[in-house]
RNA sequence: GGCGGUGUAGCCAAGAGGUUAAGGCAGGGGUCUGCAAAACCCCGAUGCGGCGGUUCGAAUCCGCCCGCCGCCUCCA
């Protein structure tokens, strides 16, 4: 199997140090509601962990949550309530959203504030190795110690700095960042041996990652967006603390969502949130939409291309309808080809989008299949099932019941009779009521099959 | 300005030197059908931003040009 690595700049072999692969996904900055650029990345990553387990691997996944930064207490003090509480009310959100795409949960959720003792173990280490200075009461990491700096985002020092136009003053060195942010009166603060104070950005999720997964771990992942300068510090400061390198076998980087030929982002407010198109979309469609695509590179969401997804979502759920003839068909459809190729599209760097094809052809031939007599369980079976490594569930939108289901079959084989005693006119006040009623009927030669409308 | 990405049928989107350029949505024709819907079959780019070049052969490699986007400041 392949995958792209952004450090080496192309793909390469995937080899995982051991038997579980230790991958670590940055989480977000929990101020705000979720949109589609979020749902996107998550949703990358979701299939990737997926696709890593269907191919054998354990996977222990790590993904933190930042739950204080300036933007998190800024907010908190326009409404007037605690940082803390505002981040846990968007965690929570976070949550709700993207259980509702059927993404999985990480293993464990790490929080900022709730990982203080080992970022300050890690400043100290950097501080007694010389790659770090305090100031203030702040601590700076020291980027011309790591002469590699750079080595990520594929920039050399002097550029960047001859772009530069200002710096704070109190840094050494322009491209220096915070390691550990002096708290200002009225912020929330931590004590540390340099004062009271709180974690720069960067740090939690060195923090993080080493305490969870160790020196060196097999998969880094994120958006695109955070390469440079997130990534690149996190190396930086890892490494030198460390003296492992790498730090990451694997840079894993998910493209941009884009919205109105822009780039969908909080600081230009050009949202789409997700449970704002999950009112008018199913997950799957959702899913569809964002990994029809190949994942790095950037996605301009519209509404026209969802709604295509929904069709296609409804046509990928339609074909696991058909009635079961197993037994009775003579010849069975043999799907092994079908999930051969998948496989290999998967294996290129999650080509998922040329594994949907697979699966829309697979559809096909299914439907195929079913008219003419031959048995399809099988072949169901394995398209649920490669579906599923894609994160789809294939169920309706509309939760059916027992019970509902009950009443509209029987109202269906009335229908059946009324049909057969050409009563044409009651048959469709039935299949009209349903429709209304957000239930489709579609009449075939094996009967009537039904199906709540999304 | 630096670095990176990208431009493929009406729309979305794979493919990265060589059989008929995937797949989805929309559209046209047909089969089936009481009608409807679905499903299935057939059709659609002699063409892959433009111009040159390399090659027996190029969406695919090279050069130049044009368009769009991202990062370089917080961002998935």
């Amino acid at each position: 199997m392949k995958v792209f690595n952004t450090m080496a700049g192309k793909e390469e072999d995937f080899h995982p140090r051991g038997e579980v692969v230790t991958m670590y996904v940055c989480g977000i900055t929990a101020y705000d509601d979720s949109h589609i650029g979020h749902a996107m990345a998550y949703v990358i990553f979701d299939v990737i962990k997926r696709y890593l387990r269907f191919r054998g691997y354990k996977i222990k996944h790590i993904q933190n949550f930042t739950d204080i930064d300036d933007k998190i207490i800024q907010r908190a003090s326009q409404l007037e309530i605690p940082p803390l509480r505002l981040a846990n009310e968007y965690i929570e959100r976070y949550f709700a959203d993207m259980d509702a795409l059927n993404i999985e949960r990480a293993d464990i959720y790490p929080r900022a504030t709730e990982e203080i003792a080992q970022v300050i173990e890690i400043v100290q280490g950097l501080l007694a190795k010389g790659h770090a200075y305090e100031f203030e009461g702040s601590v700076y990491f020291r980027v011309r110690n790591f002469p590699a700096y750079g080595k990520l985002s594929h920039r050399n020092l002097s550029d960047m700095i001859s772009q530069m136009c200002t710096y704070e003053e109190k840094k050494e060195y322009p491209l220096d960042f915070a390691l550990w942010k002096a708290s200002k009166p009225g912020e929330p603060f931590w004590e540390s041996p340099w004062g009271r104070g709180r974690p720069g950005w960067h740090i939690e999720c060195s923090a993080m990652a080493l305490k969870y997964l160790g020196k060196s771990i097999d998969i880094h992942g994120g958006g695109q967006d955070l390469v440079f300068p997130h990534h690149e510090n996190e190396i930086a400061q890892s490494e030198s603390f460390t003296g492992q390198v790498p730090f990451v076998r694997y840079w894993l980087h998910s493209g941009i969502m884009q919205y109105d030929r822009q780039k969908m982002s909080k600081s230009t407010g050009n949202l789409v949130g997700v449970g704002e198109i999950l009112k008018r979309f199913s997950p799957d469609a959702v899913r569809l939409f964002i990994l029809s695509s190949h994942y790095r590179s950037p996605l301009t969401y519209s509404e026209e291309a969802v709604e295509a997804s929904e069709k296609g979502a409804e046509r990928l759920r339609w074909a696991l309808t058909h009635q079961a003839s197993a037994g009775k068909g003579v010849t069975t459809l043999n799907a092994e080809l079908f999930e051969q190729r998948f496989v290999e599209a998967m294996d290129d760097d999650f080509n998922t989008a040329q594994a949907i094809a697979v699966l829309f052809e697979l559809t096909r031939e299914i439907n195929r299949s079913a008219e003419e007599g031959v048995d399809i369980i099988e072949a169901q079976h394995i398209l649920l099932k490669l579906a599923g490594v894609l994160g789809f569930t294939l169920r309706e939108k509309t939760q059916s019941t027992p019970d509902t289901d009950a009443f509209i079959g029987l109202l269906a084989s009335v229908r059946d009779d009324l049909r057969r005693n050409q009563q044409w006119q009651l048959a469709d006040r039935i299949r009209k009521g349903l429709a209304d009623l957000g239930v489709t009927l579609e009449d075939t030669p094996q009967g009537t099959r039904w199906k709540y409308k999304t």
